[in-house]
DNA sequence: TTGACATATAAGAATATTCTTATATACTTA
DNA sequence: TAAGTATATAAGAATATTCTTATATGTCAA
């Protein structure tokens, strides 16, 4: 049964377009933050925000860089799961 | 755009303990309403409410079969990612 | 045709999600 | 040190989700 409230915890952590987006971005090492507030359209507290519900499932993880934040994936069944379903443009 | 938007709302529809634990039922030909009645202590409209979720994606097609109701599943996708990440266990 | 069973729908309460604006924090440079 | 940039957090409003109980619908059998 744990398998499933696990499971359903981690997909529900992903299933907003703005964090599929964000994963899809940081997958292929191309996360910008003005793309994504300008692609829809949403203020930079709303993306950070995005970000925080998914490092505090551990699907990311992030580290300062200077000025900048840098997030990885950090879940690899996450990772396999969103290279899969946006696979090809 | 679209392909986040329309993901989302796939991921959204199975990201609950209940439906993913209906649709690897459903998908193992085992699906029981009682069984899962007792194992998620709700009650029978809840998990009517699951199932109506569940169709209204189009993630499951229904048929009456006399008194009982005979679902299947009707997304490839969503079958797959179901398997993957129940497989074994 | 009445009763019993399987399932669906409706209404409404409790809680969760997702934004916004305002503000805080941390680093860098003038 | 003060100002500027990048990001995070907080408070609160609007909306969505997920239950419950009550009730409706459809099928069968006595």
């Amino acid at each position: 049964m744990e398998k499933f409230i696990n499971w359903a915890e981690k997909l529900k952590a992903i299933s907003h377009p703005i964090r599929l987006y964000i994963l899809d971005r940081m997958i292929n090492d191309n996360y910008n933050l003005n793309d994504i507030m300008a692609q829809f359209k949403v203020s930079q507290p709303a993306i950070s925000q995005h970000i925080a519900i998914l490092r505090r499932m551990n699907i990311i993880k992030c580290e300062k860089n200077g000025i900048f934040m840098c997030y990885k994936i950090n879940d690899r069944s996450i990772e396999e799961l969103i290279k899969k379903i946006f696979k090809e443009g």
